[in-house]
DNA sequence: CACAAATCATTCGTATACAAATAATTTGTA
DNA sequence: TACAAATTATTTGTATACGAATGATTTGTG
């Protein structure tokens, strides 16, 4: 079998492929692509902790913290302690990270449909189906 | 939309859960899943620039001398001088390298079928030739 | 209350991944 | 032949990503 019909290959590509289109227009908000993913949580939900974080985006501590040190280096989001448990660190946006959400959102949209312009509605549906057991829910 | 909803999004995790079972195996072998790919060209065809092997693998050269440096290094391929091109390095595997084509590709497949499992024949197929198309053919 | 166990964030080490710059060499062209 | 352009590999810098270890704190149990 050669490399391009292999699954992992074909997965591998296939992220590359989407955060290839992705980058430039988001690189002129200031953010990178893994980063646009922590914001869509907390678009929905500010003041996580980090770990809650960890756990939606199914991301290591480790890289989150990383992570975060990054996005409040650029003035996008803000650690505040937990005033009841001092482990905790609470994750909240800035004006300026609230300010993010329309013009990313437009841009994950048009990527996507760049991507999947040619594709039938059920072929689609298909594909994220499958990508979403295999990646979100088998074995967990 | 909920991030979970996001292709890019299901693309990386798809990625990611593949790369996680793959993993512990091709650990016990001492190579990583991004270093598989690179060996299933080499045991296809052995003594390519290393130039060719990124375009191939669709990675950038700079990654490429990185994991020529692990590979070469843990005992896997070696880098010979081209005698008609002073510029170039032709990658070939050792034999230790070459035994490993054997349990690597077991090791894959099996990721593959657990993976696979409980989706039809043509649920597979739809979904590599979308993955194909979207991450190794459109716009190139 | 005391202390083991769990929780949370961080640090360290290793491995991708890419862009940009660099170095060495070869090719194309005047 | 001389020299600009192209080619190949590498280095540097930044950003993921994970495992293992650490440190601080809280929780659970006797």
């Amino acid at each position: 079998m050669k490399i391009e019909d292999c699954l992992n290959f074909l997965a591998s590509k296939t992220y590359q492929r989407l955060s290839q289109l992705a980058k430039p227009k988001l690189s002129k908000l200031g953010i990178t692509t893994t980063q646009c993913a922590l914001l869509h949580v907390l678009w929905e939900q500010d003041g996580l902790k980090g770990i809650e974080l960890g756990e939606r985006l199914r991301i290591d501590g480790a890289t989150i913290t990383g992570m975060l040190d990054r996005l409040e280096q650029n003035g996008i989001i803000e650690r505040r302690p937990d005033s009841r448990d001092r482990r905790i660190n609470l994750i909240f946006l800035t004006e300026q990270g609230k300010e993010l959400e329309g013009p990313v959102k437009l841009i994950m949209k048009e990527v996507e449909d760049d991507v999947l312009n040619g594709f039938s509605e059920q072929e689609v549906a298909l594909f994220k189906k499958m990508m979403t057991l295999i990646g979100l829910e088998e074995g967990k």
